[in-house]
DNA sequence: ATCGAATGAGACATCAATGTCTCATTGAAT
DNA sequence: ATTCAATGAGACATTGATGTCTCATTCGAT
């Protein structure tokens, strides 16, 4: 008698099923709980058994997001180094999960007071203090505050994340086109 | 006989409507069509009488957004002085439609292929051109592509929006804000 | 004060998506 | 080959929003 985790058969794979989701609905937000199945290459019954619901797999998603992100600030390694050269860092290993994070961002502007804040509540953190750290080592300046870097941070890797999928950015210049408007602006230094 | 322009009582404003639709939908893009009525002080009923469904209410909304928007860069002058500061002073004009401009763009990503086009297009182009003569006279920088400093200036317009929605930037700081970030980046001057 | 048009409230049908259920089929383990 | 759990397809009820309609009421014009 063989026994694996749950029940003998595993074919569906939920974290495979999952990325698909995050996929889908990174391009369309809206799209239906079956287009969201069909996509996965699974049926709708199935969806449903991975995930109580439309509710429940969003917050599967914002946990893996949440999760995701966090891996990658780990391996970022964000107070390490010059603050800009930890951004420029930040910025590419955010990249894959850029389309995902818009989403939910946008989405979790609506359900307001919502659970699952905290995750959300230490990313912030985490990325504010890049900046504060930033701030303090005389790197960045001081008369842009922390939150808003980090807003404006989220804004730009989504809006970075829209212009590749429609074609006007190239992606092999998101992060520098991030990272270069992040930290030097539009302006040329020269005159500065 | 007193004959106004179209009936004889205007007791409903349209664009008054219109405009407390703009603000209900910027804050909450799901709400209904009862709650934005409700919200304009009007009945579901003549909600829609002044708008054929919330398809039309939502291309209304684009069109005015579209209008104030291109007066907003009628006033704003693109085309004179130094590049940055005709930013400066786009980024002063776009705050009041900053929220309604949001909401739209969000809006919009689903649409995709979609009429009204030609607005958003011109719009695009008028704000491209700004970044474009900038990099001519020498001011911006030409290593990021006006396409990609059009997309960020949205970005940071409905980020910076939300921020101050949020509470986590004061509304005074917004212009500054987005202007500073957007010219000068977060890096400090000095140790460009 | 009277008239008439526009409004607001609500009833109603419609529609789309959701969530639940059943059941035949598949495919892996034995 | 047999077994059995999981899957996929589809039927079904439910829900929520939309759009249409009616009708009593209100408010401005006369």
């Amino acid at each position: 008698m063989s026994h694996s985790m749950y029940g003998c058969l595993m074919a569906v794979d939920r974290t495979h099923v999952l990325r698909s989701a995050a996929a889908t609905l990174s391009v369309k937000a809206t799209a239906t709980m079956d287009e969201v199945a069909r996509a996965a290459g699974v049926g709708r019954a199935t969806l449903h058994r991975l995930f109580a619901g439309r509710e429940a797999l969003i917050r599967a998603l914002e946990e893996m997001a949440i999760a995701e992100l966090d891996r990658a600030l780990d391996r970022v390694r964000l107070d390490e180094g010059p603050a800009d050269e930890a951004l420029r860092r930040l910025v590419g290993q955010v990249e894959p999960v850029a389309p995902l994070l818009s989403f939910l961002v946008t989405e979790n502007q609506l359900f307001e007071g919502d659970a699952q804040n905290e995750g959300w509540a230490r990313l912030d953190a985490r990325i504010a203090a890049l900046f504060r750290r930033g701030q303090e080592q005389g790197v960045f300046r001081i008369d842009l505050t922390p939150a808003w870097l980090c807003e404006a941070f989220y804004g730009l890797v989504g809006s970075g994340a829209w212009a590749v999928m429609d074609g006007r950015v190239a992606a092999k210049d998101y992060q520098y086109m991030i990272t270069e408007l992040m930290l030097g602006g539009a302006r040329r230094s020269v005159e500065k």
